[in-house]
DNA sequence: GATCTCACTTAGAAAGATAACA
DNA sequence: TGTTATCTTTCTAAGTGAGATC
């Protein structure tokens, strides 16, 4: 089938997840299926993995070779080399900055403010805030974004380095084989990092265990040894001491007062105040995380090969800092130098170090809300939004490749299919050193299974060990392909892909436009559902039912892009207390209707569907709830009395002697009448139960119960529809979708459109990340 | 062309702050 | 007013992809 009508049917659509009910099966393009196609995977005849013949349009050239296999190898540990400072290039521009498509003129450069001192006396955070609006750099209104290079000026304080180590008190103490040991100092940093998370998972997991002891007993060796015991044996090691410790500390901490916190935490803001801010070509503009990270145990994400190592502490030595070559380099630490001085303004980082788990680079960085990443995001979406020009063309075209003589044509158009419709990242090859997770390019033969005759299974663990699990129909080709990709000699462990890597795709990608990768697709895809979810929004209801609708297209955007987090502990019991909640007040909206007809018979003839549900609830059903109910609110009325006594304990010295014993004679007294009145209204209900008799008060109408039971519909839909968005939402994470895949503007479109303030949409974070957006923006802007 | 290095974005967990509830 | 649930921010791990180097 290569029928017109079918390139009018998105892509995003073609592929859809199955559900239960398959009634909707879109029949895609291609084809005769040969008589091969239909022969079970397990029959067809082994063929060498280079070449293939399935049938005729599948039969290849193999002029391309395999990719040469790639193994999983350890990473290199070492770069000495001398930072270069690279020539700064001045190219001219062709990206133009955001319009704006308010009435205002968007066209006026702005001048550059005066270059101010980067000092500890910079403006505290609050009188930042308070600063003209207009006094902040809008890059947005400027005209030339295209510069490679990142500043001309930078100017800033340095980084904040964690407190040193304070030895536990002399009476805390590891335990080994039975006995308190005493430790290096060094060495009982190391062990109180994992006596503090005793009892995480982390703590439970054999290779954390494993990678913490061997760097446990190297730092004890090297700073001496522990002279008590000859420590070499994980088992025998106790650190519940060492835990009640910090637990006792943490419950200490529970316990000061508010206005010591609010004390402590201003004069941390005190300190830290000069190096949130530095000098971007003589701007004041924040930076983010200017705080080294503190030593520690390194947490990896799922089966991480190096998850409980010795994460080390950082020193002023380790650290490179980048700045103007004018600039004051601030002082290190007494005592201490930086480790070198660069003045690079190619890279938009302040500060670097190297950390010791995979010996990787990290950096300090410019705020989320600074211009950098800002015209970074905007360039991206930007991209994004260029794609859409292509995106036909390009979809057109590997729908033709995939039926490509040659093999590596093939696995590209596949690829790109994968990529397009299911949001897959690219997958970069990794080392042995990392935890095993892949993307579309680092498939393996057992991540996908297909079911005849067009459904495949994908089930992998992407990026942070999340879990890829769908159940979905693809194209029939693509069914083929994969069906190729996986036959024998192909084993599992072998690349699905074994001629592809990102970097070929990506190429492929760039013939159709320059700076298309991978990674572009994931937005572009994310960006589209997201304009197409809005569409379909009807302008009614509250402001709280717009948001629930907008959350719901971010949902569905969320869900693309596979984005999950666990779900909570209370989740469970939450969603039992609601569903509860629901059900007692159905058993109360029924019990209205029966006292409706006590009132008045003719009521049901009326309108028989409206007394249907009196029908509808068994009396076992009813029951139950009543008795749930009555324990529940029995429960409710001890607990109340139990805070009222402990409150009179506390304020019992400042009630006058005399008094004393009536006011609590007084407390429980009440708690008494109280309990009295719940039992006769738990006898009530179940007297109502077992007569039906009702008994109602004189100045009851057929009218007022009316609208109770209106009320109580309300109040159920309501509480219903909660319910339903804490289940969806459960384990789907919408923040990271809409911080880095859902052009802001679509947000603030949608905020002017449906007249729905952005605080609601945006936190204060993401309004001032999204500035740009949000005054860029108006109600008719599309993705 | 494979591999490595660097610089950047994207990601979920954990901590902290705030709102809702009893 | 204290407790609990939920929202927001912070932290830092884990990706992508360009360009240098072997």
């Amino acid at each position: 089938m290569s029928s017109s009508s079918d390139e009018d049917i998105p892509l995003s659509k073609m592929a859809r997840k199955i559900t239960s009910n398959k009634s909707s099966k879109l029949k895609l393009e291609d084809s005769s299926d040969s008589e091969d196609d239909r022969t079970p995977l397990q029959n067809s005849k082994p063929t060498p993995a280079t070449s293939y013949s399935e049938d005729d349009d599948d039969n290849d050239d193999d002029d391309d070779g395999p990719l040469l296999k790639r193994k999983r190898k350890a990473s290199s540990t070492k770069s000495d080399k001398k930072p270069k400072v690279k020539k700064v290039k001045t190219k001219s521009s062709s990206t133009t900055a955001v319009k704006k498509e308010k009435s205002k003129s968007a066209t006026k450069v702005k001048k550059e403010e005066p270059k101010e001192e980067v000092s500890s006396q910079v403006k505290t955070e609050a009188e930042a805030e308070a600063e003209d609006e207009d006094d902040t750099y809008k890059w947005w209104e400027q005209q030339d974004l295209d510069g490679e290079i990142k500043w001309e000026s930078l100017e800033h304080n340095g980084v904040v380095f964690p407190p040193e180590y304070e030895p536990l008190p002399s009476n805390v103490k590891l335990y080994y084989d039975g006995k308190p040991v005493t430790l290096p100092k060094e060495a009982e940093e190391v062990a109180g990092f994992f006596a503090a998370m005793l009892e995480s998972d982390h703590a439970k997991n054999p290779v954390f265990q494993k990678n913490f002891f061997s760097d446990f007993l190297l730092v004890l060796e090297e700073s001496g040894g522990c002279k008590d015991a000859d420590i070499r044996e994980f088992s025998k090691c106790d650190f519940t001491k060492m835990f009640q410790h910090f637990e006792k500390q943490r419950e200490m901490k529970k316990l000061t007062t508010s206005a010591d916190k609010k004390r402590l935490k201003k004069e941390k803001e005190e300190f830290e105040e000069p190096y949130k801010w530095c000098l971007l070509n003589g701007r004041k503009e924040q930076v983010g995380n200017f705080r080294i990270e503190p030593p520690g145990l390194f947490r990896g994400r799922g089966a991480h090969p190096k998850t409980g190592k010795f994460k080390r502490r950082v020193q002023p030595e380790d650290v490179t800092l980048n700045l103007s070559k004018d600039a004051k380099i601030p002082d290190p630490p007494p005592g201490h130098q930086w480790g070198e001085i660069r003045h690079d303004n190619n890279v938009a980082w302040l500060a670097m170090w190297r950390e010791n788990i995979a010996n990787s680079v990290k950096y300090v960085r410019f705020s989320q809300n600074s211009s950098l990443k800002g015209i970074s995001d905007f360039k991206k979406f930007e991209k994004a939004r260029e794609l859409k020009k292509y995106i036909d063309p390009i979809r057109k075209d590997y729908k033709q490749k995939l039926k490509s003589d040659l093999m590596i044509d093939r696995q590209i158009a596949t690829a790109t299919y994968l990529i397009d419709v299911f949001a897959l990242r690219a997958g970069g090859e990794k080392s042995e050193e990392e935890a095993d997770t892949v993307g579309c390019c680092s498939l393996r033969f057992e991540h996908i299974f297909l079911k005849p005759p067009n459904t495949v299974i994908f089930d992998f663990l992407g990026k942070d060990s999340i879990r890829f699990y769908q159940e979905v129909e693809v194209d029939t080709q693509v069914f083929k392909n994969l069906r190729i990709f996986k036959k024998s000699p192909k084993k599992p462990g072998d690349d699905l892909f074994d001629r592809l890597d990102p970097s070929i795709l990506n190429k492929f990608f760039q013939s159709y436009l320059t700076g298309l990768t991978a990674k572009v697709f994931r937005t572009y895809n994310a960006s589209k559902t997201m304009q197409d979810q809005i569409d379909l929004i009807e302008n009614e209801g509250t402001v709280n039912e717009k948001v629930v609708k907008f959350n719901a297209a971010n949902r569905a955007v969320a869900i693309l892009c596979n984005h999950q987090r666990t779900v909570s502990k209370s989740h469970e019991t939450g969603v039992q207390k609601i569903s509860d909640k629901i059900e007692e007040m159905m058993w109360q909206k029924i019990r209205f209707k029966r006292m409706i007809l006590q009132l008045d018979s003719k009521q049901k003839k009326k309108n028989p569907e409206y007394f249907q549900e009196c029908q509808d609830m068994s009396k076992e059903e009813e029951q139950m709830i009543i008795e749930r109910f009555i324990a529940n609110e029995k429960e409710k009325l001890i607990k109340r009395h139990e805070r009222e006594l402990e409150k009179f304990k506390i304020e019992k010295a400042t009630i006058k002697k005399e008094d004393q014993k009536d006011t609590l004679q007084k407390l429980k007294d009440d708690h008494k009448e109280r309990l009295a009145k719940h039992a006769e209204a738990s006898k009530m209900y179940k007297s109502e139960l077992r007569s039906r008799k009702y008994d109602i008060k004189p100045n009851v109408t057929v009218e007022k119960l009316q609208q109770q039971v209106e009320k109580l519909s309300t109040r159920i839909q309501n509480t219903a529809l909660n319910l339903k968005d804490k289940e969806d939402n459960s384990s789907v994470a919408l923040g990271t979708s809409k911080m880095n895949y859902i052009d802001p503007r679509l947000t603030v479109m949608f905020s002017k459109k449906f007249n729905v303030p952005i605080e609601k949409l945006f936190t204060k974070t993401l309004r001032e990340k999204f500035a740009w957006a949000v005054e860029s923006a108006d109600e008719n802007w599309r993705f």
